[in-house]
DNA sequence: GGTGGGCGATCCGCATTGTGGGACAGTTGC
DNA sequence: GCAACTGTCCCACAATGCGGATCGCCCACC
């Protein structure tokens, strides 16, 4: 299984985790491997234009990023979003957010922060157990049962109303089919509440889910009632489109 | 030189561009790799969960995309600048960027689009040579002779108004460092100009620039005279609370 | 000014590691 | 029913990556 391999995207990893530029004994102590070994590898990886050296100091270059970046935005579902991710963030003046399901997790792929000076905190690249969310839910609803089993088979509590027995988590996913948009109501994080409606590519299969999030003082039961709907067509128009964008790769350049 | 990492990375590099699913025969006739090697690269990134695999087609996780976007994060710069490219973004209603230098090239790390209707169309994560635009300009004015001798070496001509010779990039250069901000007057595109200022670190070391872009028919003598101030002052905004974050990393989760 | 311990870089013999040909089952198209 | 694909698996061979040892360097300590 490709050690070398392992080991040289560890050594990534470790150069993302750790800020800044790091010396190689530095590294080579945090992944517990020999100093020329990490030596080598981040030589190679400077060949390569993953990493920079400088004074004996390495440090990423932008290229990780630029390959993350263009892996994203060959992804249409987030160019095609914007716009409507723009048009609930004016209507519901709270944080928009478009998610991804990786595993068992919602990774957000793009947002847009609510101007009120309350709003829920999340960033881009962020992630959350994705059955305590709303578009965590709004996915796992129309994953393969054998996805939402093993998910269901670790279901834990950060909160007092985390979801914890699968049973409830089937009943919910099952509302969530039925309703077409799924809600949480601070099961990830206390004070934190959201509404997500999954978005479908042409062949019908589930590929993101947008939603909004905000404080359970303001996404309460009238919020819910108000906005959902608005959530919901804004996940349809992109379903929709996503089915006419056949070849359109964009503007030049 | 790790041969085995290298062929890993070229088989993400190669998940990255080809879109959507591939298979393994593929990938290994486009790497010129035999179909076993690919294949244990494939699983093994799948075990470290950068690939993930249905139906013997192999396709990309959201991971790497993580790992970039969290990188990028991590350069203070990003975040700090926000606000200020939102002011310059206001003021001037052109389009503007944040860049950053890998190598000979820029790469834009962040942009506000301009609300007019003709406007500069970059995206993030794109690149463009150093030398042709003006936040590459502001950026190679502070490097070591070195690198601008080496970036002098290759100088190719995308317009008629590119620079193209040594000399004139170094006089060009030398007229960045007297003004502090660097104009491009259709040298990338031809109907593309820009005005762009170097961002520096508490230490004193050029780590990103930003700018300006528009229309060459906006963006002309008048604009430059009127924005450069604009330009000069948001970069210098920037640069003096670079130095005043140390140890700040912004609110928790 | 000496000295010890840290660093990054480099070398080289050993064996572990990754290699590619071949075999296999499954699918698609003629 | 054949042929040409595919993805997956196995295994003997040797090329490849490994790590201990060594070197030169810089900084802290005293």
């Amino acid at each position: 299984m490709d050690k070398t391999l392992a080991k040289g995207l560890a050594v990534l990893e470790a150069l993302v985790e750790g800020e800044g530029s790091q010396g190689v004994s530095q590294i080579a102590r945090k992944l517990a491997l020999s100093k020329s070994n990490t030596h080598r590898l981040l030589q190679t990886l400077s060949v390569l234009g993953y990493v920079a050296s400088s004074d004996g100091k390495y440090r990423l270059t932008p290229k990780l990023w630029v390959l993350g970046a263009d892996l994203i935005s060959r992804l249409d579902v987030r160019r095609i979003a914007m716009p409507e991710l723009e048009k609930l963030a004016e209507e519901t003046r709270e944080t928009v957010h478009l998610s991804v399901l990786d595993r068992d997790e919602v990774v957000y792929v793009e947002k847009i922060d609510s101007p009120q000076p309350v709003r829920a905190y999340t960033k881009i690249g962020g992630r959350a157990p994705a059955y305590c969310v709303a578009t965590g839910k709004a996915l796992l609803a129309f994953q393969p049962q054998t996805l939402i089993d093993r998910v269901a088979e670790h279901l834990q509590a950060y909160t007092s109303r985390t979801i914890t027995h699968a049973q409830a988590l089937s009943r919910e996913l099952a509302e969530v089919r039925a309703l077409g948009h799924a809600v949480n109501r601070g099961e990830w994080r206390d004070e934190l509440g959201g509404i997500g409606a999954p978005i479908f590519d042409s062949h019908g299969a589930v590929i993101a889910a947008l939603g909004i999030s905000g404080p359970t003082s303001r996404v309460n039961a009238t919020a819910v009632a108000r906005f959902a709907p608005l959530v919901r067509q804004a996940a349809r128009n992109v379903s929709r489109q996503m089915g006419a964008t056949l070849g359109s790769s964009g503007l030049p350049e």
